[in-house]
DNA sequence: ACAGTAACGGACGCTGCCGTCCGTTTAGCT
DNA sequence: AGCTAAACGGACGGCAGCGTCCGTTACTGT
């Protein structure tokens, strides 16, 4: 057996990605991202050289380590758009992604893209978006979601969330909720709802403007 | 002259001082307060040393830096007061702070006490809540503020501001603008609002709790 | 003009993180 | 059991920020 690839890790190595992977999901979660690799070398009981090896940037890292964060971020919005009722769809999913966010510091930071370029899973990210367009789309026609909203605002409301700091987890999750409750009045729609000043442009890729009545330059 | 006290400093002394200051506030408004110390000293154009003698450290530079911004703060609040709608009074205060602090990236996190202890503005800081609470109680009994704002929730939006990011300063004033509108509308009293969940316990010091109807313990 | 001292800033040593090298260990296969 | 290569991790050099020391500069008051 001279060609065998690599394509398979030895039982030690299998393990050891499995501890810092553990590791890195635990720190990130109660840290954020701006942990040193060398933190999460010693707490899966590592040599850095392994982490390394493993991940040769904290961006891999990263990636791997929320891809089931991200997967379930998706399943969210999927459960919101399976609702028969877009607006509690909608309602229920702007509330479960705050809670996630709050829960886990680095997720937030990863799904915001604190790595500008290529995180792997810019594709669930845009996915996840559009279904959230659609679903906002329908709150819309059902009247329940106020007409001039538009995707931006949820990126908004999203950077916002991350904003919120406490002291511990449990007072960032019940912060998070009351700040989601709110959010969802101000989306909502109301006879005392009053026009808003121009949306910002986050979001490049997807949109929900069919027109952008304001010429503003954005940016 | 045996006795004379450095009340009074050298004139190149009090002349670095402000150039120190200058630097410090243009580069804690673009950069926010993570910028080494030396790079303020190498905008000013004097040693480290000579910063650390006027400021032996960071959080003594935040505060004078910040002073006269903190005021301008007190005197947005002041004018809300002033105001004979209190509710145009209120949104008022939300949209200026929220602006103030958009344009300035340092400002949010001395303003938010990322330096925990001992801000010198602490004093400040409480009279402007206070002063806000009055605002609130106002716009409430006139009927236009919903009754179940506390706030903390005032905190829990400038924290969610803070948390806004984008690629230029006019980017983020415009995102902050639209996020302190789509606030007021969660804020503002409307016929479809709903009760919203417990509100966190963020402001020790000032409260306009009068009764406390949960018995949920927070954080 | 001069003395005296306030003020300056280059240079130093320290710490913490980074990414890599290389001698050692150990799983996997025969 | 023994061989081989995969995998490990301690140790290294480099870099950046920190706060301080001390020899030099230049205001200020006579």
């Amino acid at each position: 057996m001279t060609d065998r690839l690599p394509h398979t890790l030895r039982s030690d190595a299998r393990d050891n990605r499995e501890r810092i992977l553990d590791a890195a999901r635990a720190v990130f979660a109660a840290e954020g991202l701006t942990v040193p690799m060398r933190e999460i070398a010693r707490r899966a009981g590592v040599g850095p050289a392994t982490l390394y090896r493993r991940y040769p940037t904290k961006e891999m890292l990263v990636t791997e380590a929320f891809t089931d964060q991200m997967r379930a971020c998706q399943s969210i919005v999927d459960e919101g758009l399976a609702d028969p009722d877009p607006w509690h769809g909608f309602c229920l999913v702007i509330e479960k992604i705050c809670e996630l966010h709050a829960r886990d510091r680095g997720f937030t930071a990863a799904f915001m893209s604190t790595f500008p370029h290529a995180m792997d899973f810019a594709a669930i990210r845009a996915y996840s978006l559009t279904s959230v367009a659609e679903l906002a789309r329908r709150a819309k026609d059902a009247g329940r979601l106020r007409p001039d909203f538009v995707l931006d605002d949820l990126i908004l409301m999203l950077m916002a969330n991350s904003g919120i700091h406490a002291s511990s987890p449990a007072a960032r999750v019940a912060a998070s909720r009351r700040f989601a409750a709110l959010t969802l009045q101000a989306f909502h729609t109301s006879p005392a709802s009053s026009p808003l000043p121009p949306a910002p442009r986050l979001v490049p890729g997807v949109s929900t403007h069919r027109r952008n009545p304001t010429g503003e330059t954005d940016g």
